[in-house]
RNA sequence: GGGCGCGUAGCUCAGUGGUAGAGCACCUGACCCACAUUCAGGGGGUCGCUGGUUCGAGUCCAGCCGUGCCCACCA
């Protein structure tokens, strides 16, 4: 920011200069922790965004957060560590490098493992990068030099080492069950990553006849492709209306394979027909009761989506081809009994969207029971804490039933499984490193083709950046880490994953606090989405608008949880607040001289006791505010200060002491200054950049105000019976302007007051005063007096202020009429009001219980009450 | 089916048992000295409904209505 010679523009232009502070810092070392072995270290890992993404807003708020709590507390020199990094997103990933290959006509299976992950990474260097510059530009303060990826070297060891240990720990196994697969991506999901929607569906009424000849028996399902792998029909047992079925067998329509009638106790009898067909390759019930009774598993669909071989005359037709060809041969049979239009949830591949199939398949497995318990007990005692709380039960109520996390992935973009199995006696090793002779046989040993679920690694995040298993510095300087801030949304997927694993592993909670925000949504509520184009990149607001203007609108607008809703207009007036902030600091500055030096000494004057007592409470209220992650009230705090406090009355009111004298002039400077100073340090983890450019503009003490120390309230430089003489003055000024009001006088009318104070000595203060505020009082003009100089009776009416009373004469301004019966309506109106007001101090049980101070305040308000009312009554008695 | 929210000014939302707040929008006025991205002022509310607890409820409790989200292996 250039002083010289009043050539500042007039306007803050943030492009000019976020990018030079961005660049000075990370240069300077500023985001590095200061390892001070002395201080309390603060840590946040920063949830990684995947390689593949973009930044959204989401990101923005999330991020802003983080940067706030960072740059407080390495304001409050704190050994400060914001550790950043990405996720290599298999899935995502992979599909993204997929598609690149076949945009180029290649393909991906023909060229193989190893080329198409050397082709990802290539990919990685390129572009995956970029949301992290995109991080950057928000001025987030993280260390560059702990970068950390979920691929590296050191996180991949991580990984290893949790997977060798949980399956030497019996936690970990293999295993052929029902997995949730995605037939687009052709690779088992958990369970989480299945949405299931709710749709239109028809349950099919199907009469299967008893090998006997004699009868049928109906079952009802979604899903008639699936009833070629029938292996039973089962019912419940005490059901009496197929009592005297069970044991017998029916022929399967369409295979006529002759399968067993059972009973078991899961079958609903209230829902279809009370009969069920069991499909255990197809679906997890049917499985659950195949394993009870003891039945084949028949495979109809494959991991292709197509019908297989055991599905006969269907074999190559998709699930969609063959439900309805299933249906028509069925109609042909005539043995449909009905058909029903039902609303159902099918589960949706969350990437790809496409059904879910439940295929019975080879999976490793997580078991959820040993590892949640612990996981529970620490948000239960309160070692974790959840921001808002309400999470806590959202997450007990998520834990406790969990179902065991299938972890292998079929695709190549990830962590491949340490587990070897021997090509020739089929034995298999779990092992930190490689295995190629099999320790049995001697025979060849190669490696699992699969590779770990995303989310595996990224549970380990907290401990694996730090350096974990090796018990590095870092790790324990910042492990376990303060805060972890991040969308509710990704609870399940994440925050418990990481407890749960964080826990088992290294012995300690992974963080003090969870921090959660919500969704970011359009103007209309509406989530944020490519196909709605209702999203807004936030690259664009900062070009438009500025970092800062961005992160004061996206702080001011979301509390803990609760989703925001953008537009234009919050970041609007965020810019707008970034460039009051600058032209308070521009008038300070044109007002310096060159060899202007801030005097340290108390000042005596009202004015600056006055801003010292405001400044001092915002520092508390802002302090208290960010201790307890309420943002938006910590930036509300800062906004008022600055715009309402700072500008609108203490400005003002220097302005006639910098015309002054020497001696006042530089009073008033050093005290603009000084204030100025810690206030933009306040507002500094809000609006890094301007508040830094500022900062160093007015040659504040330290080399970055982001090194600078925490403000703490200096309570010697606020007297209150000074800062009482400016509200005295304000009060005056207010009341002023009521009356005005009141009688209906439009903003341009003159008229001048009548202030009446009760001693000469207020009158004098009070000329002082506003004198110098007389900015403020612009058109209006103030007559001074003590109560010997109260004019004539006249027409005019009061407001009373402290220590004084201000009139207002009407001659000639109003509406003597439509006066008498405004006052008249306030008279009644107030009368009600002091009436209800008495009743409740007289009422025993309000004295009695309620609090001094509240009956103290009804007190003061029924004075206050009866002294208007005698106002008025005078105001009526004037007007006659 | 289970769980969790939300309902406060025209809009978006704060609100910690003690007489309802902000921003934006709207209306009136002011470009003379940091800022028109400004300043001064104004109108606007049965705090979803009904009960309960309490001296006192927007706030705590119950029920209802509206609305949103998450979870879920009844085919």
């Amino acid at each position: 920011m250039d002083t010289r010679d009043g050539e500042l523009s007039s306007r803050y232009n943030p492009s000019q200069t976020e990018d030079k502070w961005y660049q000075r810092w990370r240069e300077r070392g500023y985001f590095r922790p200061s390892m001070n072995a002395n201080r309390p270290s603060f840590t946040i890992v920063m949830p990684p965004p995947n390689v593949t993404g973009v930044l959204h807003l989401g990101h923005a708020l999330n991020s802003t957060w983080q940067d706030i709590l960072v740059r407080y507390h390495r304001m409050r020199q704190d050994n400060t560590l914001w550790l950043p990094g990405t996720d290599h997103a298999g899935i995502h990933t992979q599909m993204k490098v997929d598609e690149l290959l076949r945009s180029q006509g290649r393909d991906r299976r023909e060229e193989g493992r190893d080329a198409f992950i050397t082709e990802v990474w290539r990919w990685k260097e390129q572009y995956g990068g970029r949301i992290l510059e995109q991080v950057a530009k928000l001025g987030a303060s993280v260390d560059w030099d702990r970068l950390r990826f979920t691929l590296d070297e050191g996180l991949s060891r991580a990984v290893t080492e949790v997977f060798v240990r949980l399956y030497e720990e019996g936690l970990m196994y293999r295993g052929h069950y029902i997995t949730n697969w995605c037939v687009s991506c052709r690779t088992a999901l958990s369970d989480i990553e299945v949405d299931h929607v709710e749709q239109p569906g028809t349950l099919t009424h199907i009469a299967y006849p008893l090998t006997s000849g004699e009868g049928e028996i109906v079952v009802a399902t979604t899903r008639p492709e699936t009833m070629l792998g029938d292996t039973a029909v089962a019912v419940h047992p005490d059901d009496p209306r197929y009592q005297h079925l069970v044991g017998q067998t029916v022929s399967l329509p369409l295979m006529n394979r002759p399968i067993p009638i059972i009973q078991d106790s899961y079958v609903d009898r209230e829902y279809g027909t009370g009969a069920v067909k069991v499909t255990p390759a197809h679906d997890p019930n049917d499985f659950q009761m195949g394993k009870r009774h003891d039945l084949p598993e028949i495979k109809v669909i494959g991991e292709n989506g197509r019908m297989t071989e055991a599905s006969g005359p269907f074999e190559g037709l998709t699930r969609e081809e063959a439900r309805a060809a299933v249906l028509s041969e069925l109609k042909a049979l005539g043995v449909i009994r009905g058909q029903q239009e039902i609303v159902h949830a099918v589960g949706h591949c969350e990437k790809c969207d496409s059904i879910i199939e439940p295929l019975l398949s080879l999976q490793w497995f997580v078991k959820a029971r040993p590892l949640a318990e612990p996981a529970m007990e620490a948000v239960r005692s309160g070692d974790i804490q959840f921001v808002p709380d309400r999470f806590e039960k959202i997450y007990m109520n998520w834990m406790a039933n969990l179902h065991d996390w299938c972890v292998s992935r079929q695709i190549w973009w990830g962590h491949r499984i340490p587990a070897y199995y021997c090509q020739s006696c089929g034995s298999m090793e779990v092992s930190r490193v490689p295995v190629t002779v099999c320790p049995a046989c001697g025979g060849l040993m190669v490696q699992d083709e699969d590779v770990l679920d995303t989310w595996f690694s990224s549970a380990l995040w907290p401990f694996s950046t730090l350096g974990w298993p090796d018990q590095t510095e870092d790790l324990k300087t910042f492990y376990p880490t303060s805060v972890l801030s991040t969308g509710y949304d990704i609870l399940p997927f994440w925050v418990s994953r990481m407890i749960m694993q964080g826990i088992h592993f290294t012995g300690q909670r992974p963080f003090a606090t969870v921090l959660l925000h919500g969704l970011v949504r359009d103007s209309e509520g509406r989530k944020m989405s490519k196909s709605l184009g209702n999203g807004v990149d936030p690259l664009e607001v900062i070009e438009k608008y500025g970092a800062d203007a961005l992160r004061v609108a996206l702080v001011l607008g979301a509390a803990p949880g609760n989703d925001y809703r953008w537009s234009w207009d919050r970041f609007e007036a965020g810019s707008h607040f970034a460039n009051k902030v600058y032209n308070a600091m521009r008038f300070v500055l044109m007002n310096r001289d060159p060899d202007f030096r801030v005097d340290e000494a108390v000042s005596e004057h009202p004015a600056d006791q006055w801003i010292w007592q405001r400044l001092n409470e915002t520092i508390v209220s802002i302090t208290e505010s960010l201790e307890h992650f309420e943002f938006g009230q910590a930036a509300r705090a800062i906004y008022d200060f600055f715009w309402d406090d700072y500008c609108d009355w203490y400005i003002e009111m220097a302005k006639v002491r910098l015309k002054g004298q020497l001696s006042d002039r530089r009073q008033a400077l050093s005290t603009l200054v000084k204030v100025a100073e810690s206030a933009l340090k306040l507002l500094h983890p809000i609006m890094p950049f301007v508040t830094e450019e500022l900062y160093q503009a007015l040659g504040g003490s330290s080399e970055s105000i982001m090194m600078a120390e925490w403000p703490t309230p200096e309570p010697d430089r606020a007297d209150r019976e000074g800062a009482l003489q400016v509200e005295a003055i304000q009060a005056l000024i207010r009341s002023g302007r009521n009356l005005r009001a009141e009688v209906g006088l439009s903003p341009g009318q003159k008229a001048p007051f009548i202030a009446i104070a009760d001693t000469k000595e207020t009158v004098e203060r009070w000329q002082k005063l506003t004198g110098e505020a007389k900015a403020l009082m612009r058109g209006e003009g103030i007559q001074w007096g003590t109560v010997a100089d109260l004019p004539k009776p006249n027409r005019a009416i009061a407001g009373v202020t402290l220590g004084g009373v201000i009139y207002l004469p009407l001659e000639g301004l109003i509406d003597i009429e439509r006066e008498r019966q405004r006052v008249a309506k306030a008279l009644e109106d107030t009368e009600k009001e002091r009436d209800r007001v008495r009743a409740r101090l007289q009422d025993k049980n309000f004295v009695a219980r309620a609090p001094e101070n509240v009956v103290r305040r009804t007190e003061e308000s029924l004075q206050e009450l009866e002294s208007r009312l005698e106002r008025l009554k005078d105001r009526q008695e004037v007007l006659r």
